[in-house]
DNA sequence: CGCTCGCCGTTAGTGGTTCTCACCTAGCGC
DNA sequence: GCGCTAGGTGAGAACCACTAACGGCGAGCG
């Protein structure tokens, strides 16, 4: 099934060449510069050719997003289980990628696939792995862990409250910082976010 | 100089029909509806007309922020000087405007033009709100007090620890809480939002 | 081994965008 | 009352995403 054929693998590696390229782009430029006809002249064919690999230009920032999130979530995955380094591996990722991380979390440049089943589905698999991985926190109020029950299913719902907070606080950070907002304004942002991390044990 | 002629005053009544009508078409359908054509076409003139007004879509991109900042600061600034009002008048106008704020600090649409004086003054303008309205937090470890000493002129560093913490958190809970994130798990935000501010204090 | 059918890439074309240019008109200010 | 200038127009250039029609090549089957 994985090589199924000459023809398939071709296809698979030239939506991958495609891929690559669009992330290129993506990195120069922003999601604007992101463009079909450029992505092809890049890649020496022209125009409509890649209309044969991508339904057209929604699809393939859809499948950006799936695998930036698979990406993401790896790289978490792959810190060890303690909430500094899930903090730090998720901040430097962030860091490393930061048009990844904006096309993840940043304004709906796709917006209306915003509730694409496969998205939900790997934003979900993202927090769970926050959930697998985090300790309990402050044992939440009455109110709010009703929701959190509600929402986590079998999860402690003091872990929930640890996950989603921390996810929250981070996501802040890091989206400012990847804006420039604490640069720009000359604070160096890696004490800031180690008394950020401290606050969240 | 306000009123320096019929001339100007209709010029300026121009400009602001202009931004009323990107706004309306930002609220509806994102930033990438916002056409210059659509607008025109929307004040009963075609095309480049607007380009009397406008230097074109960036410059009307940037005076949307730069309203956006006043606006949020001015809704800010109205609110009792203590935490949970502050933050509550910032989710609040956040959540009456998403796409403004998304404007604000989302996706750097503009981007390039991020670094805008303007812009930079405006939000350092924001900020400064958050300085003069905060009481003082933690006092904040070695290092990053000689960051933040340096970074806030005058300010006493755990204010500005303060309000730096409070802005970076507010706006990962805000820009989640827009985008959705929390309803689309099923997961009331009020009261996870209350322990956050409640964790600031 | 040879044929066929399907996939791939092309060019041409549609309708959209921003933005420039040349021209015309109308009304403000002198 | 007249000139100048600001405002509006239409045409057009250079992009963009996307569709349609066509040709060629080769993979895989008989």
């Amino acid at each position: 099934m994985t090589a199924g054929g000459i023809r398939d693998r071709f296809r698979a590696q030239m939506r991958q060449e495609v891929k690559d390229a669009a992330l290129r782009q993506l990195a120069e430029g922003g999601p604007q510069a992101l463009s079909i006809n450029a992505i092809a002249k890049e890649l020496g064919v022209s125009g409509p050719a890649l209309y044969r690999y991508f339904a057209g230009r929604d699809e393939l920032l859809t499948e950006l997003i799936l695998d930036a999130y698979a990406d993401l979530t790896s790289a978490v995955s792959a810190a060890p289980r303690r909430m500094p380094d899930l903090a730090g591996a998720y901040r430097a990722w962030a860091i490393a990628n930061p048009h990844r991380y904006r096309l993840l979390f940043g304004a709906p440049l796709p917006g209306w696939n915003a509730h694409d089943e496969r998205l939900v589905a790997a934003a979900r698999e993202a927090i769970d792995v926050l959930f697998a991985f985090v300790g309990p926190g402050r044992e939440p109020e009455p109110p709010l862990a009703e929701a959190l029950r509600a929402w986590a299913g079998g999860v402690d719902p003091a872990v929930a409250l640890h996950a989603v907070t921390a996810w929250s606080r981070l996501h802040g950070f890091v989206s400012l910082e990847i804006e420039g907002n604490f640069l720009s304004m000359g604070l160096d942002p890696g004490p800031f976010f180690a008394a950020e991390v401290e606050a969240l044990k």
